[in-house]
DNA sequence: GTCCAGGGCCTAC
DNA sequence: GTAGGCCATGGA
């Protein structure tokens, strides 16, 4: 582990720890949950989930079973909040026929090394990187790191991005920051997508980002993260 | 009315 | 291999 990145990478979960608190992601209701949340929350926030998540529930769909059973337009509508629904239902029904091949039993799919449970998740339709990032870490509990948009942001801006910008770039620098922990790699996370969600969208302009005294520039407009 | 948003696929070049 | 359009909608 290289200590200097270290250092760097724990100060900024420091403070935003301190400034948000434990966030206890992800907020889905078992594994099986948690992975029809990482489809559904592609492209949007996690207010649009919770209304697509508690209108499966209501119609007790929210199984692989039931899900197959219902058909794309049928679970279209009920996914309807989380947007792009058609997209969505069409991806949610691609990890159904993966599924099927471990008799959908989610413990016996994670049962296998991160290395092949990620390769085969990126073969599944609509599942890409931070989809399938998002099912190793908060599902099946793998150390890896998840890397979104606001994590590129926030780390540009921190001048800790690294040269290459490809999501796998960004995915070693925590790799080789901090140790695997997939709790921790699970809160670090939340913690980044809060201060993003807080910063990017309700204080555009903040003049009390708690990570203003770590970034280089010693700017307070925060706009530009 | 216009822009933007926590991703991924597809197509054109 | 990479940039841009598209999927859909609501809130600012």
């Amino acid at each position: 582990m290289n200590p200097i990145l270290n250092k760097k990478l724990s100060e900024v979960y420091r403070k935003l720890y301190h400034r948000y608190g434990p966030q206890n992601w992800w907020p889905g209701d078992g594994p099986f949950e948690v992975i029809i949340g990482a489809i559904l929350t592609q492209s949007v926030s996690w207010r649009n989930v919770e209304k697509a998540i508690s209108n499966l529930k209501a119609e007790q769909v929210l199984s692989p079973h039931a899900l197959r059973k219902i058909d794309n337009e049928t679970l279209g509508e009920l996914i309807k909040p989380s947007l792009y629904f058609n997209n969505k239902a069409l991806k949610i029904k691609a990890f159904l026929c993966y599924s099927e091949k471990y008799d959908d039993n989610l413990p016996c799919m994670f049962a296998q090394s991160t290395e092949v449970l990620r390769s085969e998740l990126l073969s599944i339709y609509g599942i890409g990187e931070e989809t399938a990032d998002d099912i190793l870490l908060y599902a099946a509990k793998k150390p890896i790191f998840v890397i979104d948009s606001y994590t590129r942001r926030i780390f540009q801006r921190l001048h800790l991005a690294p040269h290459l910008q490809t999501y796998t770039a960004y995915q070693d620098l925590f790799h080789s920051g901090l140790r695997p922990n997939s709790d921790m790699y699970g809160e670090y996370h939340a913690l980044i997508d809060q201060h993003g969600a807080e910063i990017c969208r309700k204080n555009p302009i903040c003049n009390q980002c708690c990570l203003i005294d770590l970034c280089p520039t010693g700017q307070s407009n925060t706009a530009t993260i």
